[in-house]
DNA sequence: CCGATTGATGTTAGCGCTAACAGAACGGAG
DNA sequence: CTCCGTTCTGTTAGCGCTAACATCAATCGG
């Protein structure tokens, strides 16, 4: 014996499909064909069943559907803190098309990310069947916790680094830190200075890749880049250190939180943006077209992150689980106006 | 005969509660015994299982086990916009609560909050055999969605106004308002205009309710409360319309977001925040530290209520479904630079 | 007019687990 | 040494669904 059977508001047992089937006078076997592959099943006989499925408020119970089938139609997202811009974001697209895809989405949002928690997190999903999941996994170390995850369910990477052993879906940061380099260069600044994320973030390291190429490539001189936590407190105190400096003109910042701060240092410190500093930010979160004054920053496009990352799982289901391939998506430079031509000292 | 056998990396068959029994010598009853109550199993049978359930890599299948409990172990979390602030904390909340109960979230994330899609999203989930469901619903209309719901399924309203057929969890708007205003009156303010939310949000009319009866208490003139849409760019363009009034002294903004657009405007036309107008706004986001001025605000715990709404469900899950109910979180008034004393004119 | 073909439906078995009961093993009291 | 309650472990059945094959009637060409 099992399960006590779970009841309606009125009282009554749940429907199951040999109650429909009873109803419509055909075997259960048909009533599953008709929910299935409906061309399958004689349009007279089907009408018969549908109604008895609407008369009945049937449905069919997933768990029996997933024990006898092995598909569960959900997926998992293992996600680094869904509060953030970025993570909030790419779930939300990655929720959106699942949904349009007739899948469900099963989350697991750890607040720190390293090899344990991450496994930990697949393993979860695993263990609630899942058809596949996404780790978006922004994190250097989650990539060492990626490598040891069984291949055993189709898994897709999500802003991880390279030397993963799964397809991975990513912006390419790098190329993002560029284009807002050599905009800042071309208003004439000597060099630009660099605000980092956190040393083990990809994103960061992309970032700060980007911004190093593109004054070498210029050959300027390549100054330190100091990090920060990605929030404006960070963004603040970096801005408290250099505002004094008449050198700097032109700063890089490697999220809009912390460009936020940073401005606000600017200002207090006397320092005009873009008047005596040009400031460039990176996610352009919905308020930074807000910000004093309005940020030129980098976007990141997170619905084709999802999207991407979707097909590629909805391959690696049903398909071989090869790893390798890394899709990249490319950011845009908006200009605002926090970056203006150098000012001749 | 039924599903096609997954398979592990390494080509063999995934193990089953048989093979484990068989390893350790032991019924199949037993190993689900050790998993389930190991205390009701001599400590050396106990651990010949184990040792088999390690030796294989053994994992119960949760189908299977929801099958024949009835019991599935997930939470359904029906929202809006995760992307926005309130819902991204609430919903990550709900998911760390959960997970720390051994629970996994599957999310439905609408983009728009009707009768019809709140709805589809609660159905979507039963018919995943969530164990309850939590419904984050600030909308007025979800509210109407929400009575046609079949009360099958332990649910829990978060967010949702009055008049709801389940129990709910809210942040009290109309105290956090009140507490605002009376802030802002308490420094000599004659009276306060108010930047409403979108008509339809329980926020924004919690929102609007405490703001007048605070105005009303102290005797003020209640001015009319426009409405914006929560976006900066709203705020802004609210910003542009009072900024050359100099009647206007003080302005609640029922959002951060908002707050931040209007306080640009106010810039812009040259307005000093706090010297000509103070402005307090509602949520404090992470960056409202680091606005042009710090902005005064009025903090949400998101944490308290994930983890309120929580508990209501599982007391819902194996408890009776009673409907009613209503627990309310205060929020808190943060005092930063956006608000001063009233200039004499 | 008959065997072969096609299409619609039914039968059987089993996915992997656990509830309920049955049975074995053990220890202590009489 | 027997009897009886405790533990502990095994047996049986079934949760609700679907894959695979079986069946049956209708259809068709020769």
């Amino acid at each position: 014996m099992a399960a006590e059977s779970p009841e309606t508001a009125d009282g009554r047992r749940l429907a199951v499909m040999e109650d429909v089937a009873a109803m419509a006078g055909v075997s259960a076997m048909t009533v599953s064909r008709v929910l299935n592959s409906p061309e399958k099943v004689r349009p007279q006989t089907r009408a018969r069943v549908m109604a008895a499925v609407r008369a009945l408020d049937y449905r069919p119970n997933s768990a029996a559907r997933v024990l006898a089938t092995g598909r569960s139609g959900v997926l998992g997202v293992v996600s680094f803190d869904t509060t953030l811009y970025g993570p909030a974001s790419t779930l939300f697209s990655i929720e959106q098309v699942a949904r349009e895809h007739d899948y469900t989405v099963s989350i697991v949002s750890l607040s720190s990310l390293n090899r344990r928690s991450i496994g930990e997190g697949v393993e979860r999903l695993r263990a609630q069947s899942v058809d596949g999941i996404m780790v978006v996994a922004p994190h250097e170390s989650a990539a060492d916790g990626l490598k040891e995850l069984p291949a055993t369910t189709p898994l897709v990477a999500v802003g991880a680094g390279a030397d993963v052993p799964f397809p991975v879906v990513a912006v390419d940061h790098r190329a993002g830190a560029e284009r807002a380099v050599r905009h800042l260069l071309s208003l004439g600044h000597e060099t630009v200075m660099h605000l980092a994320g956190p040393a083990d973030w990809v994103d960061a390291s992309g970032r700060v890749d980007g911004w190093r190429a593109a004054l070498e490539a210029a050959g300027r001189e390549v100054p330190p880049p100091p990090a920060g936590d990605w929030s404006a407190r960070s963004g603040y105190e970096y801005g408290r250190r250099i505002a004094a400096d008449p050198e700097v003109t032109a700063v890089f910042v490697a999220n809009d939180a912390m460009a936020l701060g940073l401005l606000r240092a600017l200002r207090e410190a006397g320092r005009d943006v873009p008047g005596d500093v040009s400031v460039v930010g990176f996610d352009d979160v919905p308020e930074a077209a807000y910000f004093p004054p309005p940020l030129t920053t980098v976007r990141q496009n997170f619905a084709e992150v999802g999207r991407r990352a979707f097909d590629l799982l909805l391959d690696r289901i049903g398909g071989p689980l090869e790893s390798g391939s890394r899709r990249v998506v490319e950011p845009e430079l908006v200009v605002r106006e926090s970056t203006g031509v150098r000012r001749r000292t």
